[in-house]
RNA sequence: GCGCCCGUAGCUCAGCUGGAUUAGAGCAGCGGUCUUCUAAACCGCAGGUCGCAGGUUCGAAUCCUGCCGGGCGCGCCA
């Protein structure tokens, strides 16, 4: 309906006056108020400028010749109002068709905007040094709704988990699981103390400085030690690495299942280097003039993008920093010819990624154009309203594992989702337990659930989908108001996506959810005469197919009893 | 010091993409509603100088400037 308008909007305004822009795009929206009809715009309100013309004179022009051209069967009545508004009211056919297209869809919200393009989605790409944590958890449901999001508007969409397992962190990882193995094979090795956040910890002597910590460490040490006792005859750190490469990724992934995200593909840094990728974006930045050699290092030459630095690609040791591999994974992802490349990650990341952007722009790419980032804010475990201890860091040495022992993986993830990305979240672990209406994932599924338990229900009593259904028997306001909010679908779905703004469809669909209730309330199936019951039953139907396919959008489950 | 994000009802937040009709929701509070399809629900009431101060405009929560408060960055770490 808003592309119908929005063209019918066009047409009047080329016919119009010269004087109209021809890059004006017409807006629409949903009035706040229902008195002020389903649809509105403000064109007539942003003309004046160009046509020098009061607004309102516009409007009535406008509604005027709009009334020529609009299908009555679609839109029953437009009107100016307040200071220049043009609003549009929808015909009760207009309804009823759209009832019967959810019907008639079960992939009902899935547009085709985007249809035959690419897309990469990338995200997590935590590296294996240990457990996912709360923060990466945002991370990891951002990304994958997103990814959900852009296949629901037509994209084809590849989700990818980059990682590296070649530098400095993993070095250490394997020099900590060394450290506790030695202490496995020789329990009086010396030890040394460690002091963090005014603890103090005795580990092996010649664990690393700035070694990993964790219990998972020493379980892994065990594993080996109890696998292979005689690893450190040979002065090799790559079985420690290897080992615990393996055993983090394996919980990386299990973790990940537990969230029900799964990876198209996990992509190790260590395969630029292999293919000479990370040498080759290196030899196309000197070409260009962007680089420079100062202190045995090589520069990138950001001051010239407006940084008030500049930052080494590589470092005087002959090491590349990560910044150096990330251009050259960004080359590799234009190189498979993606429409749409969309990276995630934390507001930590904010000030490098420019850098990254920068130079692929320098190598000729339209980033602009193709390339988006996500941006989500840091996670705050709270409990009852009160900071769980350490205050924000907490998110960040909490694992995954242990918010999803205590809290639903669908409560996860809609917490994850439903508020704004660029909005510091307070996660509150006592409401994410709560199993009632004061967590909004119940209320969303008892909603789904309800609708299930009542067209079982119609059905038992001997109500069925077999006939046609009257659908122009719903007239009632709340029965018109549901098909209205339930229309609204794909658009919504749309408009998430080109926002990167999960969140808005999970506020939809508590007005869905909402809409339903008032219906449900005010008409009943059951008791009434046949028709009108099988056309209520069918719009339950489609009221319960929109909360479905918003669900799944989300990556939550829709159950069908509670 | 510099950069980015946030500051809207008691609490948690929508709304801000170059503005627009009386600023919304959930929770908490108060008052109602189950002999009828799930009361894990619904209805009603109350609650806000949209951080502060200027500016632009017919009109600003929304745009601009400055300030205040909170968060995150500012490595030859990632």
């Amino acid at each position: 309906m808003q592309d119908y308008l929005k063209r019918k909007l066009r047409d009047v305004l080329d016919a119009f006056d010269d004087d109209v822009p021809d890059d004006f795009e017409p807006e629409l929206e949903t009035p706040a108020n229902p008195e002020h009809g389903d649809l509105s715009t403000n064109t007539a309100m942003r003309l004046p400028p160009h046509l020098k013309r009061p607004p309102r004179e516009i409007a009535s022009d406008l509604v005027g010749r709009l009334r020529e051209r609009l299908d009555p069967e679609r839109i029953r009545a437009v009107e100016v109002a307040g200071p220049g508004f043009v609003n549009f009211r929808f015909a009760d056919d207009y309804l009823w068709n759209g009832l019967s297209q959810i019907l008639a869809a079960d992939d009902y919200g899935r547009t085709k905007a985007h249809s035959g393009q690419r897309a990469l989605v990338e995200y997590v790409s935590a590296n294996p040094t240990g457990p996912l944590t709360v923060g990466h958890g945002r991370n990891a449901v951002l990304g994958d709704t997103l990814a959900n999001l852009l296949e629901w508007t037509g994209y084809e969409v590849e989700r990818e988990y980059y990682f590296n397992d070649a530098g400095r962190q993993m070095r250490i990882l394997a020099q900590s699981v060394r450290a506790r193995y030695e202490a496995f094979a020789d329990p009086d090795a010396p030890t040394r103390p460690i002091e963090e956040d005014g603890n103090i910890e005795e580990v092996p002597a010649s664990f690393p400085e700035e070694g990993y910590r964790g219990q998972y460490i020493i379980d892994i040490a065990r594993d080996l030690y109890d696998d292979d006792p005689d690893l450190l005859d040979a002065d090799d750190l790559a079985p420690f690495r290897d080992a615990a490469e393996e055993a983090i990724f394996t919980e990386i992934e299990d973790t990940l299942n537990r969230l029900g995200i799964e990876m198209d593909r996990y992509f190790n840094e260590r395969d630029l280097y292999d293919e000479g990728r990370v040498e080759a974006v290196l030899e196309r930045l000197r070409e260009v003039g962007v680089t420079y050699e100062r202190d045995g290092a090589t520069w990138l030459r950001t001051t010239d993008f407006g940084k008030d630095k500049d930052t080494v690609l590589v470092k005087s040791n002959g090491e590349p920093t990560y910044r150096l591999p990330d251009i050259a994974y960004h080359d590799d992802k234009f190189a498979r010819g993606y429409d749409r490349i969309v990276d995630v990650f934390g507001a930590d990341h904010v000030a490098t990624y420019p850098d990254v952007l920068s130079a692929l722009d320098v190598l000729g790419y339209d980033t602009d154009e193709r390339v988006s980032v996500l941006v989500y804010q840091f996670v705050s475990l709270v409990r009852g309203g009160e900071p769980v201890t350490m205050s924000t860091r907490a998110a960040n040495y909490t694992t995954l594992n242990e918010l999803m022992d205590e809290v639903p993986s669908d409560v996860v993830r809609f917490f994850f989702l439903m508020r704004s990305p660029n909005t510091h979240l307070d996660f509150d672990l006592e409401l994410a337990r709560e199993r009632n209406e004061k967590n909004p994932v119940f209320y969303l599924q008892y909603a789904h659930a309800r609708i299930s338990s009542i067209l079982d229900k119609a059905e038992e009593v001997g109500f069925d989908y077999n006939a046609e259904p009257e659908l122009e028997r719903l007239t009632h306001d709340a029965e018109k108001a549901l098909i209205k909010e339930l229309l609204k679908l794909p658009d919504e779905i749309a408009g998430a996506a080109d926002m990167m703004a999960p969140h808005h469809l999970a506020d939809y669909l508590r007005d869905v959810a909402t809409a339903f209730t008032a219906f449900y309330g005010d008409c009943h199936i059951i008791g009434e005469e046949r028709p009108l019951a099988v056309a209520r039953m069918h719009l339950a139907l489609a009221a319960r197919t929109v909360l479905a396919n918003g669900l799944a959008v989300l990556g939550i489950n829709a159950p069908e009893s509670m």
